[in-house]
DNA sequence: CTGTTAGCGCTTTCAC
DNA sequence: GTGAAAGCGCTAACAG
């Protein structure tokens, strides 16, 4: 456990002023032989600089700020994935908070950040209010958004009201006449209403006389699972579910009740996670690139730190993946 | 887009020098009066001290470098909640980088890390080498890992061994006589190895005369269905997989050669997934609570970090879940 | 209790 | 090219 050497140690070493150790670090210009005795030294020593002091002096953090709902889902797992090739590429580094799914503690994962002076921050929402708008323009850094959507803050998200047109297309090509969105709670406005409002577009588009039913669930396989009783009341000829993992659930429930996929019932899901190939039968799923989102979210905070002009967008990145889950309605 | 205020500015707003406002913010002896005045100061302009110059100050990051092979899977998800849950709870944050399954990378990350002045640092190792070990020597702070082990490290991780004789002796006592172990490669030593080793000691101790057939695969879904064929062709009673994924890729397989699982073959993984207790059927698996792990290991960093004596452990917090996929063999 | 003072380790003028 | 010197914003003695 030796002390830890600072700039002036190797200056020392090395025979130079500190301030021609501090050239050589940020490539100044420093003559051959200095240069090399410099490096010799660093080597030797295994000199870090403070990383503190560094930052302290210049301003700049190279440090961005990431509020994420929570780590153990599908989708966080490849959006981080997503930011974390951009910034380690751009020499950034992440700052990870964790809201808990609680919009209260999202808004104090960010002051917190703020204060913690990093460079930017990436907000993975679960609901954009009021209180954002005011500690967005009260931080003097950028701010993006993606999960959630709101026409006073930068955001980048996956447009989930085509997501649900693109579904109820397809569903209403099927000649299904009755079925059930199983869908989640209205809190969520991108999962819970978007998602539900495309595919009512997108499916009486095409498909006038058609019932929707509506079921109310959450994110668990559990609930899911639970809900199929509610579910087969109806007596679909289709279900879609907002996401795979609620699909994954109540297949299995169909499976207990031998109700057969998709001879008795379609089934399909949002989001393309890999289970849904491997499933049986595997999922129709309206599939996202959450890592592709990722990094282009990253992308444009880095541009908003550069000061360039940006814009919130919708992303279309996603397509529909037909597998064995959905047949044409039987007349 | 206002200049960022000093401690210093808040002094001269309030009337103060501002070791009086420093002391104000770390708990220090002011009075009443003056405090009342820095505070409203402080609240009226919104000032929020400098990270980087306290820390430059006090040595101290608060700060604990993760390293993570990924961060989109299963146990990676899970093992950062728990992490999460105990630094955030005792003041300090996360700082993550991932190694993407790559060695180099992984000490790259840990270089990186000690560098920029974080206290600590928890990896997920994918193999620890003579590299990591000059690394840490010359380290002036802790470092735990988790995920694989090694004498000369501190670590704490799932006790693979323990998980594989578990299953071991449970496949034993449903008496199968003929099965296949579907692993993966051997450089991973904690799945690899151990989980392999583990089985055939739990299994051949109960069953001498059982065979093992050993088959290797990777981590995907994809591999896994592949390896179906050679699977079968040692015509096994039951297959035990390296992981969840494994086993759910193989099902899969089984179910599109209408072998019936566990009427014909019975089917096992290893980790606890969520999915295996919806697949049809459902899957058997020895569960490891990665999240608790995670804060095992976080409360074991933090502890080293108080410089109080700790071992390394394996962790047995695991349990067979026995679902519909295994059964007893037919005589 | 409070103000003054001296750095933490680094970058960056500014002369030489 | 190079060294001396002046801080970045903060904390922590130290007198008072």
């Amino acid at each position: 456990m030796t002390q830890k050497l600072t700039i002036q140690d190797i200056a020392n070493l090395a025979g130079v002023a500190k301030s021609t150790v501090s050239r050589y670090l940020n490539n100044g210009y420093v003559s051959k032989e200095k240069a090399m005795l410099i490096d010799k030294v660093i080597r030797e020593t295994g000199y870090k600089s403070n990383f503190f002091a560094k930052r302290l002096k210049t301003k700049q953090s190279k440090l961005i700020g990431i509020v994420m709902p929570r780590l153990d889902s599908f989708s966080a797992g490849k959006l981080l994935t997503g930011f974390n090739i951009i910034l380690q590429q751009m020499g950034y580094q992440a700052l990870i908070l964790i809201s808990e799914l609680n919009s209260q503690k999202e808004l104090d994962n960010i002051s917190q950040l703020i204060q913690q002076g990093v460079d930017g921050i990436i907000v993975d929402s679960i609901n954009i209010n009021d209180n954002h708008l005011k500690l967005i323009n009260q931080a003097n850094i950028p701010i993006i958004f993606t999960g959630q959507s709101h026409d006073k803050v930068n955001f980048i998200k996956v447009d989930d009201i085509n997501a649900g047109k693109l579904m109820g297309e397809y569903i209403a090509s099927l000649n299904h006449q009755q079925v059930v969105f199983l869908g989640v709670s209205p809190q969520d406005n991108a999962v819970g209403v978007d998602r539900y409002k495309g595919f009512r577009q997108g499916f009486l588009a095409n498909n006038p006389q058609g019932k929707i039913s509506f079921v109310q669930t959450d994110c668990s396989l559990e609930q899911a699972y639970n809900s199929g009783d509610t579910v087969v009341s109806f007596e679909p000829s289709a279900v879609v579910c907002a996401t795979d993992n609620i699909a994954l659930g109540l297949l299995r429930y169909f499976h207990e009740k031998k109700i057969h996929v998709p001879q008795d019932i379609s089934l399909a899901g949002f989001g393309g996670y890999p289970v849904g190939s491997i499933s049986y039968p595997s999922l129709t799923s309206l599939a996202f690139d959450y890592k592709h989102l990722g990094i282009k979210t990253a992308e444009k905070l880095l541009s908003m730190l550069q000061n360039q002009p940006v814009t919130s967008e919708y992303d279309h990145n996603m397509n529909l993946i037909i597998r064995e889950s959905t047949r044409l309605a039987k007349i």
